[in-house]
DNA sequence: CCCTAGCACTCTCGGGGGTAGACTGCTAAC
DNA sequence: GTTAGCAGTCTACCCCCGAGAGTGCTAGGG
């Protein structure tokens, strides 16, 4: 594709649209931008300007005698062009500071919190990938006697936890529990998760009946460490913003966004692409699951160490505050990977 | 209050008037009723029936050429008069038992499955509270090393599992954690949460630094078990629902609805008082908390034996299919309580 | 005494028409 | 390259009006 590449002046323009649009809500006009940017043009430069702006593809015009709105490519461009270093508002700085300050010690309770401190420093909604454990190793294998099943419960480097109730196997005694639970010791500690699961799956397909169900609930537990449960879900906060917000969202996109919430799975593949990068955006049309809600995604990865655990982020329309949101999602991700980085360390 | 006894005929047509708003979301007219109802009267006498329904409050009027709309003391009239066996469609019938048929063994996760049910099945949404841990007695107590730190984990008798990390005091061995750990078994094994949680509070007191620090953890622990963490979620699917049925919601009202599901408290309260009985149904102004948005909540416990453990339910428009609410949120708990009482035996 | 037919009355909802206002795009001058 | 000025366009809003829906009331009938 060819970057056209735009003059400062158009730049600024683009600019000030943006940003009237998305404090005003409402299509800007050529006036407007002369009043209030600080370019010492006339109206009529900065209406050339902006029909130049349109013939890119950068703004768009609902009708003739309308002001101009913001494509996709045209918060796109905004967006990369923005200066790198986002400034916090004083208010969002103390919040963010304020909610670290809280010692918190279990990383799903901080990320719950998380999402409320960004829905609440962002007024959109806030988003958290909990850490897929793909990365983890066993730390410790348990089987426990629950009523009348046995619950297997794996406890992982990071200090996640896992467990599943198994039926109990017939015969099997309390003293045949902890020389099982001694075996799964020497076979599994220290693993990694997925080498672990491969381990007992194997393991199962070569012992008797007792030990075999056993194994095959370890393998369950692995598994699901891996990909299922508590790494399948999302943390959400502050959905009430979305229907709020939504001042200009039509009905059926807030239940489509609801919708795309509760399903996680599109959710979760959309923000753990995110992991390689920095900071990343992703505007309406740009992915197919924004589209179809004319929503933008502000994301970013955290960190315990050198290894990447989750993505936390921020849900908003397409019209949102970019500078103030990058900001934000970016303070409250460094500050949550050097949490994340004491405790794991 | 006096209750002042209605003709059948009237509460006929009081029936009619719910039944015929909530299907079509319009005010009703005497000719709709007189026409659909099988009352073999005419239009006029609806209309003084109306007139005389609408004197005593269970009725009103938008505007005088408008048809009449129900009260909240209409809907709880109307409920109150229901026949107490409720019918489920076939279709209902058959997604609750398909969903009660898959084998799930976490409660967590069940009762995750159960609030989406619930949403399918109702086109509303639903909720669950999660049993608050108060009935249950100690299983086991863990303390594993994790980093630098040590992980408390507490297994209860029902399978919750409740974990959290303290900092690792000062020269405490491996081998010091393994002789905690028989201590606290000895100590804490079987006894209730409650009574665990004072104990190991009172023997902090009077322990050694390490010891207590650990004591501590675990005073916390059963704290959390008792009425933090987990018991202090409720459990929410298919809230997409509400922002569609919202047809003829405002949308404040949904922010409204929205906050208050994520604020989670005051509808903990209200779904934990509907443990007593066997369906409860709140309709709007009933509650202070429900007044605010306009909405009814039918809910109904569960229950493992005879220990109730804790209830679930569905939220939606005071407009709502009470008749097919009820019957369906009876037959989930029924059949969660049944599925319950066979885990925790 | 209760029910019903009929009718006058009320009030909303939706469409038509006309206008004020907001922007644009263009042209011509600087 | 910039700007003032102006004609042209389209929407949003207001007002008005009529159609329609539903009520309440009254008078008559079983």
């Amino acid at each position: 594709m060819v970057e056209p590449e735009l003059g400062a002046r158009k730049v600024a323009v683009l600019r000030a649209v943006v940003e009237e649009y998305v404090r005003s809500g409402e299509p800007v006009g050529s006036e407007t931008i002369a009043e209030r940017s600080q370019l010492g043009v006339s109206s009529a430069t900065i209406r050339n300007e902006m029909a130049a702006l349109e013939e890119l593809g950068y703004l768009s015009h609902p009708h003739t005698s309308a002001g101009r709105i913001p494509t996709d490519a045209g918060y796109r461009k905004y967006v990369d062009a923005l200066p790198p270093g986002g400034k916090l508002r004083d208010q969002q700085r103390r919040a963010i500071a304020g909610f670290f300050a809280e010692t918190m010690l279990d990383l799903e309770d901080v990320l719950r919190g998380t999402t409320q401190l960004l829905s609440k420093v962002t007024q959109y909604a806030g988003l958290a990938v909990p850490p897929s454990g793909s990365e983890d190793t066993v730390l410790r294998v348990e089987l426990i006697e629950v009523g009348t099943a046995i619950m297997v419960l794996v406890v992982g480097q990071h200090g996640g936890v896992e467990k599943l109730l198994v039926e109990r196997p017939d015969g099997v005694q309390p003293d045949d529990l902890r020389r099982f639970e001694r075996r799964f010791a020497d076979r599994f500690a220290g693993k990694p998760i997925a080498e672990a699961q491969a381990t007992a799956l194997r393991a199962a397909a070569e012992s008797p009946g007792a030990e075999r169900a056993l194994l095959l609930g370890v393998s369950d537990v692995l598994a699901n460490m891996q990909t299922g449960a508590r790494a399948h879900h999302i943390v959400v906060g502050g959905v009430a913003n979305l229907a709020d917000e939504a001042a200009h969202w039509r009905r059926e996109t807030v239940r489509r966004l609801f919708e795309a919430l509760e399903r996680e799975s599109e959710m979760l593949h959309l923000l753990r692409d995110v992991t390689a990068e920095d900071i990343s955006v992703t505007i309406g049309a740009e992915h197919p699951a924004t589209e179809e809600w004319e929503a933008s995604i502000v994301a970013a990865p955290f960190r315990a160490g050198e290894t990447a655990l989750g993505a936390i982020g921020v849900v908003g329309p397409t019209a949102m505050d970019y500078v103030s949101v990058m900001a934000s999602v970016r303070a409250v991700a460094r500050r949550l990977s050097e949490l994340a980085t004491e405790l794991g360390a």
